[in-house]
DNA sequence: TTTAAAATAGAAAACCTTTTCTATAAAAGG
DNA sequence: CCTTTTATAGAAAAGGTTTTCTATTTTAAA
């Protein structure tokens, strides 16, 4: 039977309201009676109860971070942000992995309701159920942030990357390197590749340079080896082509990964011969040769700011009114994979 | 407010144990009273807490998951392991990130056990507590599984990857391809390196090759990235001196990568004149050119089987006495950075 | 000294469930 | 028609804390 609070006081000789006063420090106790309560606390070994705890002061010092993956690599990292400041703050996370399914994420969101946690963090929310309106009915009942959920005018408190402007100062890194011909590399359905495409065609189209339909490429959706390959794959076939272009922008590391293994195979030299610019700046690209040039999003700091969001929320329960939002900015990272375009059209 | 059990009996005009029993299906109730409480249910919007229900069942369907590090990559995915199997048993996971320090590891574990969960996994335990006898302690206080925790003789549940017989896989491949010059990379301190450096001399002794101290590559603790540079360095500076190695043993993919991207850099052809063997099958393993030929750890099957372990461990509570040890069996996978030897001594 | 104020400690209610035990109503057996 | 089972439902205790309110002791003020 494990040790209470009870048997506490009864070894010290004093009764549990004053074990849990020298167990919370919130109210004054003879320093002779704390001591004896101490020793009792470290003879029986005790370890307060925190459900009944929580019971009591409605409040679990408990958040939930919901992601689509664990083996994203972008996800894990941004769960070690939150972590970190969570960690901090004495609160603990529960994982929850949706693996990309809209069922389970509303699953796990009820779950961690009945769990009473304090707050919530959704990382990349499925669209389908932002669109219908679930997240912002869940805003009324539980502190909730969404961590990149790319919609505009939903009422949620999120944070996210500026990948408009990323992309914009990736495109025109490229163009002032002098490429006209860029490519673009992405992936289906995601709405942060139709953010991103958006751009590119509007930059395209105000450098009067008209986007070629076999210049847009689009690869299904895999897991992380899975999207590697595939981008290759689709990369040769392009550069196979006529009028290769000189550059390509990626939308994320993992293609431009690809794109960088395309290359090799095809004897196509990186940077000299090809540009290759990815985005997000996860570990991968650093290690390949050359190293890729990237726009970081520091999902590190993404996750921090996040879950510093999530406080905010959760301690200033009055203002409830007022949504809170968090863009961060991108950097671009010039590594290797980069240089001056090699011929213009 | 929220709305509790006792709302809903309200709302039912039944008492709170009906309600209680309809909600657990665990007692008959007429088909009548629990199509009116279902209703009722319903029209609030009822969830039960779960801290009253785990206060009172001793049971709270939690398990905590301690790793060193998220960013590893390797830990990500033994932890989608673990909530793979744990979620579909209605467990919700508690995650604690220890970064590698002893301390906190023991921090977390304390937390865990305010929190009453079922269970606790660690992954890669930390061996400073292993050795104090901190979790034979613990084992005696809640069902813990340690995964990858090499101790010998240590009296703890525990689930490992037979890295043992994976070096001497790996090995006896590169032998069977003609390798005698055999360099061995790994990091400090960690045990696992310890293990498989014990089983290289083991097996370089028994074909009577004599192994060059200047063939053991150590390089100093990191994080990924700098695993891979250094490893990087470190195998350049090798390859530059006399009596370069035909090939490489690496403890795992991260200083694989850095073997290759070193080859690469002196312009020495993988797997033609250098072969390279990494440990782990982690996802970068297939992101080089040439992938990665690799000893394969099964990560998720790692996690799987804690998992399923822990489950054993918590619902057979009478088998007290018996611990548990599984060992996984490795494979060797044969990708394309291993060939013939180029010359033979 | 006597009285008022401050310091310290305890009793009991509250938090929201589950579960045991008791009570009633309906069905079955005689 | 009365008694015994069976089906169904409720009352109350229990689980381990925190917190409010009350009671006692000690100190300070008069």
């Amino acid at each position: 039977m494990k040790t209470t609070i009870e048997d506490v006081a009864k070894e010290a000789q004093v009764s549990i309201t004053t074990v849990s006063r020298v167990l919370n420090n919130n109210y004054p106790v003879k320093e002779s009676t704390r001591k004896k309560v101490e020793k009792a606390i470290a003879k029986l070994n005790f370890t307060p109860n925190s459900l009944a705890r929580g019971l009591i002061r409605k409040r679990t010092y408990t958040v939930g971070v919901i992601v689509p993956s664990m083996t994203n690599l972008f996800f894990p990292e941004v769960v070690k942000g939150i972590e970190d400041c969570m960690g901090q703050n004495e609160y603990t996370l529960f994982l929850c992995d949706t693996k990309s399914e809209p069922e389970y994420e509303r699953r796990h969101v009820e779950r961690l309701k009945e769990r009473q946690v304090d707050g919530i963090v959704v990382i990349g929310p499925m669209s389908e159920n932002i669109k219908s309106g679930f997240f912002e009915a869940l805003t009324k009942e539980v502190p909730l942030v969404l961590v990149n959920g790319y919609h505009r005018g939903v009422r949620c408190n999120f944070i996210l990357t500026d990948e408009e402007m990323g992309t914009l100062e990736a495109l025109e890194y490229l163009q002032a390197l002098g490429h006209r011909d860029i490519a673009f590399l992405r992936g289906e359905q995601i709405y942060s590749y139709d953010v991103k495409e958006e751009i590119f065609t509007r930059v395209m189209k105000q450098s009067n340079i008209p986007v070629m339909q076999e210049n847009i490429l689009v690869i299904p959706q895999g897991n992380s080896v899975e999207t590697v390959d595939m981008s290759r794959d689709m990369v040769i076939r392009r550069l196979e082509k006529g009028n290769p272009p000189t550059a390509i922008f990626c939308c994320n590391d993992w293609m431009a990964t690809g794109a960088i293994n395309a290359a090799k195979h095809l004897g196509v030299r990186v940077p000299e011969d090809f540009s290759i610019i990815g985005f997000d700046n996860i570990v991968i690209s650093q290690l390949s040769e050359p190293k890729l040039t990237t726009i970081d999003q520091t999902m590190l700091k993404l996750g921090q700011g996040a879950a510093a969001l999530l406080l905010e929320v959760i301690e200033g329960k009055k203002g409830e009114g007022s949504l809170k939002k968090v863009i961060l900015e991108t950097k671009l990272v010039k590594r290797n994979s980069c240089a001056v375009a090699s011929r213009t059209v």
